[in-house]
DNA sequence: GGTGAAAGCACCGAGTT
DNA sequence: AACTCGGTGCTTTCACC
């Protein structure tokens, strides 16, 4: 894997890109300084190579009644069940993202949900599940800011 | 906070909106068999009303570099200084999220880093935080796949 | 709430420097 | 690599259903 090579015309235009995948290159153009062509041209290079991988649209769930978010670490009896329950556990529904981690928990997973209850029913689930013994929550009660802009900009800043 | 109402429409348009914000509204238009100025309207409503609160770009940072995630579990001495320490962690860089939760830990962050070296850069400055008593690390080894799009569709089932 | 048409822009490839 | 330019197609508005 080649590590592609960004200059600073490519950070910027992936710093206006990040938040707001919908402003028109030729505004992107005027803000740089040079054509709207060129930022053609430079997006469709960083999608080739794969460092940009599409695009999604920020939903509000809690606008849509589901603002439960939960950490769920689960155990496992035995660790060559681990890419089994991960299987298992990422074809549940509401449960937005999970790893397989050292440290504490085998598998460690996020869950997305309307309330308690509903919380409960997605990690009984989690339980259900052949090969888990046994599972711990977290349950988010405040959410800092999560900016994708500042990562960018802190790794920009590094290279 | 009065709910708003999303109809089957507004769901088709956010099911092809939520992973390529960039498709041609004319082409959804195509598909839903309606016109593109309805589209128009429907999605500015959603923006209005806070479903639709962005876009963004879908960046692989492996290819950046940046292919080390793990979770931090914080212990704080007093939960007063819960609110201190979850502003301090989110200004450090390259902590993409932070929460404060009930069970384990007091706050639960996730971080993004180049290597392992990194990573201990990034656990030590939340270790100085005044207030934090010690951390646990998980790193992550395998991400499943994180699909925003299935969500959106369990949600749509529910609702 | 939806339509369809029209004006204004943006996209994007080709050809040039 | 970057620019200009033009055809094509998208967005956005508005009068009308």
């Amino acid at each position: 894997m080649p590590k592609f090579k960004l200059d600073e015309t490519d950070h910027k235009i992936l710093d206006l890109l990040i938040d707001n995948t919908r402003i028109p290159f030729t505004d992107i153009a005027k803000k740089l300084e040079i054509s709207a062509g060129t930022i053609h041209v430079r997006v469709k290079k960083m999608e080739e190579a794969g460092i940009i991988t599409g695009s999604s649209l920020q939903v509000d769930y809690k606008k849509l009644g589901y603002s439960f978010i939960a950490y769920v670490g689960v155990f496992i009896f035995k660790t060559s069940q681990t890419q089994f329950v991960l299987e298992r556990i990422s074809e549940i529904p509401f449960v937005t993202v999970a790893h397989v981690t050292t440290g504490k928990f085998n598998i460690f997973c996020k869950i997305r949900a309307r309330d308690t209850a509903h919380a409960k029913d997605i990690i009984y689930q989690i339980d259900d599940i052949e090969g888990v013994s046994r599972t711990e929550t977290m349950i988010s009660m405040e959410e800092s800011i999560n900016d994708k802009k500042r990562l960018l900009h802190s790794i920009f800043n590094e290279i």
